[in-house]
DNA sequence: AGCACGCCGACT
DNA sequence: GTCGGCGTGCTC
């Protein structure tokens, strides 16, 4: 007999081997095997049991072992996956192994009898608080449990809205009708508080999985999920794949974040999985956000999705109130050699410190400063392997390269000129810390960085610090506009508010107002409304006004009008195709000869389609590799699929040693 | 992705 | 003379 087996290698196809009748009787669709492979033995997926091979039989050899008799997926999730591999043009064999790891199927020497709890689950909170929903959230749940709908919803609610608690009554709901869930969250590991929630809401029945568990804990969820022990998955965006049984429904709870789309290997996208996993099974999707992603929101206008808003606090909170501040303006500058700093933002910090209250100051740049230079020469010290300058930080004193981790000690004299006026520019947390440490003496300040965060205890010890009212002042970067309850903070500062829309990068506008609102939202009690300044170069700026104003609407109308007069997403499709290759010139040389025939193919067959660049990458060399991307754009998936299938073909023509990447629905354009 | 094969530089 | 550098090519 034939067996057809995905292996998983960068191979597009999947490869045919014999086995004999009795063995291949206890195999199935899903079944692990160990099989020859050029001069290895490696592992690969039963997808298939052709009736006679596609290539001639001598060169057929013998499956050498079943590993795992028992399908590790079943059909359902194999039409998943097959889709996911189809879509994102990447080998099945990979896709599956990215879906199912390793660890999950090998065979173990003894399973678990007992149920062990994961740390989370066992934190549980006895006490359960019963809210009461409010009449948005009310609606929301019944529309979403309403059975004849099978759309996409998009859950749109401010911050504090209580979008949790919807998730919390619809899960109820499916657990009522024995039906599971999925919970995707973007980096679990920096949200306890919702998993407490979840756990004390439905004990015993959750697993959790996210990348700060270890090996052993990471396989004692997935048994929880395959024995039918839990219930829900809350997961980052691998838990997309999680096998449980009967899926009635998938939230994917801050659905714009751009941490679900995977930037290595697999590049997919978790939050468009979920819909189309929920597709495949006749499964409830929900999208929640503050700030839905420009694609969700046009789909959610144009009636593709459900639209439901909770358009109010819980607790009628009100909205801070908001100021901003022209820092181009010197005499708005704290001191003449701090620009960045405004008196209005200094007395407003002494206010709130005065009056015991706490403040948060958001700057989307780590360390000390952007670069180190000399002051003689104008030397600038860059990392060796990537074209980016390095950053300084002073504490521990060193240089280090944010995209290949590399650093050195900082130097004393400049190592082209021997000077040794060395000096920073461009502003980072730690140097944020240092200033306001020397203006409030008094204040008990604390960072929320990747710095000085490494793990879930360090963001545990420092939100207990903020809980429990240790701290006064919080400077942090993305971290701090990432859903965590912060229930004190009277006053939110932006530093620089502007520095992120100048990005190349068609969604730069998009990010900014996201950001914006999400840290704006920090601010305000349960009994007072909270205060924000925004700190900004161009304070009249379009996008910092609506976030400010909360103005959703006209941020979406004005952005969805440049996407489309631009054709970019969410009206045209883009496949970004990245080179990569330790010469400069080959890079150059073949980037353009692939899109010379992507041109010539499309002018044929696909006049609507059109190709920019190729460019070298605007971060041109990583790791020593330089980059050359060029970008693809199109109005039906149909014709990206097509595209890349003769792409393959012509990568292989070209039997070049340029790698190509080609990365469908890209995120990330640097 | 691995892994072997193959053709050029510095070592006992 | 060999050891080993990584460029190239293939895997049912």
């Amino acid at each position: 007999m034939i067996v057809d087996v995905a292996i998983p290698v960068r191979v597009a196809n999947s490869f045919h081997y014999l086995i004999d009748e009795s063995s291949a009787r206890d195999l199935s669709m899903g079944s692990v095997v160990s099989v020859p492979f050029g001069s290895r033995t490696t592992y690969g997926f039963v997808v298939g049991f052709p009736e006679k091979a596609e290539v001639e039989s001598s060169k057929l050899k013998n499956v050498l072992d079943v590993l795992v008799a028992n399908p590790v997926f079943d059909e359902q999730m194999f039409k998943f996956l097959k889709w996911v591999s189809d879509y994102y043009c990447h080998p099945l064999g990979e896709v599956i192994a990215t879906a199912i790891p390793k660890a999950f199927w090998t065979p173990r020497k003894k399973i678990a009898k007992e149920i062990k709890r994961s740390p989370e689950a066992r934190a549980q909170n006895p006490l359960q608080i019963e809210y009461e929903l409010n009449p948005f959230q009310k609606s929301a749940v019944e529309s979403i449990l309403e059975l004849s709908e099978t759309r996409p919803y998009l859950l749109h609610g401010v911050t504090g809205s209580g979008k949790t608690e919807v998730y919390l009554n619809v899960l109820e709901s499916m657990i009522q009708k024995d039906k599971t869930g999925i919970i995707l969250v973007p980096e679990i590991a920096l949200t306890p508080q919702l998993t407490q929630r979840f756990s004390s809401r439905f004990p015993n029945q959750i697993a959790v999985l996210h990348s700060d568990l270890t090996p052993k804990e990471r396989i004692q969820q997935w048994d929880l999920i395959t024995s039918g022990t839990a219930k829900i998955v809350i997961g980052a965006r691998s838990a997309v794949f999680a096998p449980l049984k009967n899926i009635g429904v998938i939230v994917v709870d801050e659905e714009h974040e751009t941490s679900f789309k995977q930037e290595d290997s697999l590049r997919y996208n978790a939050r468009d999985l979920a819909v189309v996993r929920a597709k495949l099974l006749g499964a409830k999707v929900i999208l929640g956000s503050a700030t839905p992603s420009v694609e969700t929101y046009q789909n959610a206008i144009s009636a593709r999705y459900v639209h439901l808003k909770l358009p109010e606090r819980v607790n009628k909170r009100a909205m801070p109130k908001t100021q901003f501040v022209d820092i181009k303006d010197k005499h708005q500058w704290y001191s003449q050699d701090i620009s960045w700093l405004s008196r209005t933002l200094v007395d407003s910090l002494s206010k709130t410190l005065q009056q015991g209250q706490q403040a948060m100051l958001y700057l989307n740049r780590l360390g000390f400063a952007h670069f180190l230079f000399c002051s003689d020469c104008g030397h600038t010290w860059r990392c060796r392997n990537c074209d980016v300058s390095l950053t300084y930080y002073q504490n521990p004193p060193i240089l280090k390269c944010h995209y290949c981790g590399e650093q050195k000690k900082v130097p004393h004299s400049c190592e082209v000129c021997q000077g040794i006026r060395l000096d920073t520019m461009g502003l980072g947390t730690e140097q944020v810390e240092k200033t306001l440490q020397s203006i409030f003496p008094k204040a008990r300040i604390c960072r929320m960085d990747r710095g000085v965060i490494k793990n879930k205890k360090d963001l545990e010890r420092i939100l207990n610090r903020i809980h429990e009212r240790e701290v006064d002042f919080i400077i942090g970067t993305q971290m701090i506009a990432k859903g965590h309850d912060f229930p004190g903070i009277a006053l939110v500062g932006v530093l620089l508010a502007d520095a992120s829309l100048n990005l190349p990068d068609f969604r730069a506008n998009e990010r900014t107002f996201q950001v914006v609102t999400q840290v704006s939202g920090r601010a305000g009690r349960a009994d007072t409304p909270g205060e924000v300044i925004i700190q900004a170069l161009n304070p009249g700026h379009p996008v910092l006004l609506a976030a400010s104003h909360q103005d959703q609407e006209e941020f979406y109308r004005t952005e969805l009008a440049t996407r489309k007069l631009f054709q970019f997403p969410p009206f045209h499709r883009a496949v970004m195709l990245r080179f990569q290759h330790t010469n400069p010139q080959r890079v150059e040389t073949f980037a353009n000869q692939v899109v010379r025939i992507i041109q010539s193919e499309l002018n044929r067959r696909f006049p609507k389609c059109q190709i920019l660049g190729p460019t070298e990458a605007p971060i041109s060399k990583v790791k020593k590799m330089y980059r050359w991307q060029c970008l693809v754009k199109t109005e039906s998936v149909k014709e990206i699929q097509t595209l890349l299938k003769m792409l393959f073909d012509w990568e292989k023509l070209q039997k070049s040693n340029v790698k190509m990447a080609v990365d469908v629905d890209p995120i990330n354009l640097l």
